[in-house]
DNA sequence: GAAAAAACTTTACGCGTGACAAGATTTATT
DNA sequence: AATAAATCTTGTCACGCGTAAAGTTTTTTC
């Protein structure tokens, strides 16, 4: 342990007595030299503590052991959550998992983008930005570096794209609350960020129309990614002035819905299903904190579990593929429900 | 835009008609090189769209331009948003910054550091996991790494730390509640990790003791990062059993707070500093999120924009001295207390 | 217009590693 | 024990860049 320090791999063969393309083959796949060979050089691990310069192994592996996952808001916990699962999954197959967010900001998408490629994955997992992406930018990156999209689909982009089916979400959500009470109205910014915000849009509007309902849309003013205060403004407003037209109010996401339900409190309306409450809302995504709103935020989402499987398992066949799918496919989990107390 | 794909800098300095080790200089300093030259290097960026290779840059260069940050936890909505302002500061200051997380894991506390390592930054900020660090590991880390500590301090580790006033916060939500109702006691974990727990019990007890007052704590069971259902679960119970000494309660940090509020909700305690209510709920941290629960948590926290500046410019400063202060220094940054609704 | 200064080019080496080829040594097979 | 197979060593080049020294060209200065 109190040996001198050992610099590089170079010193390290020679404090080994082993030469250094062996100790390269030993780091590269243990199993790859002889027993003997494999226990001279844990012991010698052990007793200097050495391990190899991640950034230069990659800088000339063929095929690097990298995953490179971007989100476009790490602050929001829904990425932080899927960002952590992922993350988790690919270090459980040997892979080592570099986590970027693009901070809301198309440069720091772009900056990603390039220190991705300088990075050499295997293959990454991108949620982008969306409508801020630059498309140009994240093309191009895309015909570079084997991708799958997540979360947010961008048609064409990528080899692949794993994400939520906003179909099946809104369906669910929109036939529930309208047997169940009131025809939901729904709750979303007037221009939101978020690619899956309009196809949600759309899918409420049909659900309500394949209902015999007219759709009833509450859009309201605010950028940027504070959304539980945009959506805490929104609803005070459209309190305010009672121009909400049902008592039920179905967010586009859960965030929204927070701040939705503090606006309801702070107006003193009770919110629930039950008897006794002024309105019901209710959101989309299944936010990690929405067990533990008051009340508890009915919602809709999949298990981050499964989605995260299923994007690292695509992205690994991709790098077994040789980085190219025949065709792009697009797989969207369908939505499961979550009852809660809000609707 | 459509050149043949430039592969390297070699590459580039031919397509320039220039010599590699000026591009070289370019990079790193623009101004160093005649304005002509200049122009030049810039519209051949323009056409082939060359950027250097930062890993490879790093690998050779005296001094980075690199800044790490390690948390303990992201998907934690405190340190994601702590991480977004500290990457933020970084950024504009012409650095750049990469951020790990530990995921509230030992061995992945210790991976960041050798990944940090490798990377030869410049300096880097720590958040510490704490009890769960490995002590050996994480003091080699700040031996050869000129290192900042925050959030979480652990004495005589990293040439400084900039965090929280435990003392102060605890004095100023303890004695707002004694004064305006009655006394409050301590909900805690029995086993917390994050080591500012501890010492915010301590001031709690202080604090009473200073007030004339008995302490009471309450601890709770429960392992790990899930701190909205650890406080859910801890205060249902002793929300069944009855063995809250006081109704006003002060939570060790806002995600218990938050959990302990579902609590409420669940059992039918309206939570509130008016009449009417049944209890007093309050938090420390000032949690993203804590503006938008039901009711708004009153809680205790500082600027998170504040901090991370001052940390960031510590750090600066032990850049430029060259990675090393004369004597560790420990600045805390005392309490504003945030007066919401729930106490 | 000559001297001085600034900027540039050429050449060469370094960083810490991967990869490959040729030969030497060890181990397994018969 | 002889042979084949596996493993190791030695040597060399590659990756993409930083850096330094020495020589050349361009620009500035007076």
């Amino acid at each position: 342990m109190n040996q001198p320090k050992i610099r590089n791999m170079e010193a390290f063969a020679a404090a080994c007595g082993i030469s250094r393309p062996t100790i390269s083959k030993y780091f590269h796949d243990a199993t790859s030299v002889r027993k003997s060979t494999r226990e001279r050089i844990e012991a010698a691990i052990e007793e200097y503590d050495y391990r190899p310069n991640i950034f230069a192994i990659d800088q000339n592996r063929r095929k690097t052991k990298n995953i490179g996952i971007v989100v476009p808001y790490l602050a929001d916990p829904v990425f932080g959550e899927i960002a952590r699962n992922l993350e988790r999954r690919c270090l459980e197959a040997g892979f080592r998992a570099t986590l970027l967010s693009a901070h809301g900001e198309q440069e720091l998408e772009i900056e990603a983008f390039d220190r991705l490629k300088a990075l050499r994955p295997a293959g990454v997992l991108l949620a982008p930005l969306g409508r801020q992406s630059n498309l140009d930018a994240l093309s191009q990156f895309c015909d570079e570096v084997p991708t799958v999209l997540f979360d947010r689909n961008i048609p064409g982009v990528g080899q692949a794209f794993v994400g939520s089916d906003n179909e099946s979400f809104l369906s669910q959500s929109t036939e529930y609350l309208a047997r169940t009470g009131e025809a939901p109205c729904f709750f979303e910014m007037k221009h939101p960020l978020n690619p899956n915000s309009i196809a949600r849009r759309r899918s409420y509007q049909a659900s309500m129309k394949a209902l015999g309902l007219e759709p009833m849309t509450v859009q309201i003013d605010g950028e940027g990614w504070n959304l539980e205060e945009i959506g805490y403004e929104g609803a005070m407003q459209v309190l305010q002035n009672g121009s909400l037209p049902t008592n039920t109010v179905l967010c586009s996401n859960d965030r929204l819905a927070i701040g939705f339900l503090a606006a309801c409190h702070q107006k003193g309306l009770r919110v629930g299903r039950h008897s006794g409450c002024a309105m019901r809302v209710a959101g989309h995504d299944d936010h990690p904190f929405s067990r533990f709103t008051c009340p508890p935020l009915t919602t809709v989402g999949h298990d981050y579990d499964v989605v995260s499987n299923y994007g690292v398992e695509c992205l690994f066949n991709l790098i077994e593929k040789g980085g190219r799918f025949e065709s792009r496919t697009e797989t969207k989990f369908s939505a499961r429900l979550v009852l809660r107390d809000s609707a």
